[in-house]
DNA sequence: GGACAATTGTTGTCGTCAACAACAATCTTC
DNA sequence: GAAGATTGTTGTTGACGACAACAATTGTCC
């Protein structure tokens, strides 16, 4: 027996023979404390799920977020480069180009040098709409700040640099 | 125009008409350099991949190892609890929970003080699997270590401390 | 003590996402 | 020019989060 049980039961009997709820924060989680990707995971939800709602009137999710940004930096990439800049697979960047294409914010332009691939450009409604995402963005990343405070926001993009 | 485009092609054309690859450290992120959410995503998913390979000879993934931890830190709790606990949804806790069992980590005793719930504990075999996997995960955070450094990770954990 | 609301586990659907595999068109290389 | 690699595309699989509905059971309120 490894494990430190505090309870052993779903209930906690309080003498009076009255069976009381566990709140959440009485669960030890043992050796997940001391595990970075629990807490990672558990923080990159939180930050998503933000994201998502502060860009919820724009309707754009952090990966659509991403690509237009991307694709608005650096005009005329191919689908291939995109994706592996981002870590997206070429697969899944294909729904995601026909969504926003749809949407009129990128268009794919044939490429003259490569007729296999395509060169990827926001249109002019691309870029005045990135403009506004870019500042419903910025507003999620002050809830950020305020979630973690603003030394820790900038320690963490520190040590996480290597991998943006 | 605000894009500070590098160039407007996938190619670039070095003087002598051949057409040269653009590397992936060439493309600029733009905002995206300045997202906590960006940089905390490309980690998690390095860190989960990591954990994935480190204990893909026991077959357990990240999901698992947390609700195998939970339950043997505290043998008894209910589903709900523990879906609560661990920010997971009941309804695919309940999926786990049937693999689990399969393979006989984790058994559901009815209890006796509400007829609704299941007691949650590890099996005799689930206890000693639970040590081996704990190994392994340590071995995964060195891994962490490795790639972050040993202050910076602890750094992370400290700042990320509330999520857990 | 009995009606009504809340909780628990379960089943199901939907959409996002990563990981593969296969394919046609095209390019590169020898 | 033939063989192999690359690009975009389509499709499948599985993990995962978010919801909705349901039966069984428990809690609450009058």
């Amino acid at each position: 027996m490894t494990a430190t049980a505090p309870q052993t039961s779903p209930r906690k009997r309080a003498g009076n023979g009255i069976a009381r709820r566990i709140d959440a924060d009485e669960i030890g989680l043992d050796a997940l404390v001391g595990h970075a990707g629990y807490a990672v995971r558990r923080f990159q939800i939180w930050i998503f799920q933000d994201f998502i709602k502060t860009l919820g009137d724009v309707d754009i999710r952090p990966t659509q977020y991403s690509v237009l940004t991307v694709i608005g930096a650096n005009p005329g990439l191919s689908q291939m480069a995109v994706a592996k800049r981002l870590g997206i697979e070429r697969a899944r960047l294909v729904h995601l180009l026909d969504s926003l294409e749809q949407r009129k914010l990128v268009k794919r332009v044939k490429s003259k040098t490569d007729r296999r691939s395509h060169a990827l450009h926001l249109t002019a409604q691309g870029e005045t709409a990135l403009e506004k995402f870019k500042r419903l963005a910025a507003e999620h990343e002050r809830h950020v700040e305020a979630k973690i405070g603003k030394e820790n926001r900038e320690r963490l993009l520190r040590i996480l640099a290597d991998f943006t």
